[in-house]
DNA sequence: GTTGTGATTGACCGCGAGGTCAACACGGCG
DNA sequence: CGCCGTGTTGACCTCGCGGTCAATCACAAC
């Protein structure tokens, strides 16, 4: 029934609600219009009305995931009693133990980067958001090349943080491809191993 | 014109070839049988011909992918010379390296990746190659980790095996989100950092 | 109550997809 | 030569997609 009135803000927001449940169940190759619009429980003209596009529409979706995912949570202040590396790595471990929940995002991420590909636009605002989030990372991996700069060469926190974001970002793709086997423990105690003395 | 003869393989070979192709350019999402045919010279029932389905076609495809992409190579034996640890580095080192030269095939696997949720075929063949491209990696990670053992736990080696196989997808992954931006020299260089003493 | 404005609908269009199939071409065999 | 049988073709079908738009409705202002 046409004619309801509902504010522009709320319309869009629930909107792209709706096109996040429909990608979470269907990919982002299965999202239709059609879709979105009987998930949102509107007509489809109305999903054109806000988003005059289907580009438009996954561009707004992209922004919304990423505000909402990818960001880094500084570490808790106790972190850092054992030395840079540790509080370097309870950062990496806080990161991975929540990919399982956030499992949906990471796997709608994951779409967006494939269609990125041949997606200026799309591609762009994925570099962007992960510059950001490996500047997350940049002052605690500072600090720990600090502590031993001969080791690492020039420019080395950069690449230390690229580095871990690259870790995280592999373990993400674990994730997906095989959620039960996926251990956060077992990787994190490898992780472990590998860089305490 | 019809009626011209090949032999089976050929054909299903050339096939696959021109799917690859149409897939580097296109993705799997613009990957269509028509599409196939016209890259293989052939018409479109021909291909309907040889894989019965889309779908048998596409596993076709991530068949042969697999066998051509995703093996360890066998560290040089110079490799080993500065111990357990150096040898997988240079493992690490080498796989990495191998990725820009692999870069189309690297894209087409994520491809699928994506498309392997919901698609339990695709699934479990990605996950198949995935333990085998693991299990490549164990002899030298057991060495690692007999030099060590109370750092890391009861199985450590697949632990390590796991966080070293994350990290080279997580390579991967930032290779095709930003080529020019990828430095393999500055990964390693950050990643000889952390682990040797 | 009338009118006007802006949100909302659903029928409709054209397109390209996957898939089918009757017809056809060629090589070998009697 | 004729006539299989296997490759091979291209017209054709249906379906669901993105996208359009005139009609319709709800509400606010007067």
């Amino acid at each position: 029934m046409p004619g309801k009135k509902r504010s522009e803000s709320e319309r869009r927001e629930a909107i792209i609600q709706a096109a996040f449940e429909v990608a979470s169940r269907d990919q982002l190759g299965g999202l239709s219009m059609r879709a979105v619009a009987e998930r949102a429980g509107v007509s489809k003209g109305l999903v054109f009305f806000y988003f005059t596009d289907k580009d438009t529409l996954l561009l707004a979706l992209l922004d919304w995931l990423l505000e909402t995912t990818l960001v880094v949570e500084p570490p808790a202040a106790e972190a850092g009693e054992g030395g840079p590396a540790r509080r370097l790595l309870a950062m990496v471990t806080h990161e991975v133990e929540k990919l399982p929940a956030e499992r949906a995002q990471a796997e709608l991420f994951l779409d967006f980067w494939v269609l990125g590909r041949g997606q200026p636009e799309i591609q762009t605002r994925i570099r962007r958001a992960f510059v950001r989030y490996r500047e997350g990372f940049l002052p605690y991996a500072e600090r720990v090349v600090a502590e031993a700069p001969d080791r690492y060469g020039p420019r080395g926190a950069r690449g230390l943080a690229a580095v871990v974001v690259s870790f995280i970002e592999g373990c993400a793709l674990q994730l997906i491809a095989d959620p039960e086997r996926f251990s956060v423990d077992r990787y994190i105690r490898a992780v472990r191993g590998l860089v305490l003395p």
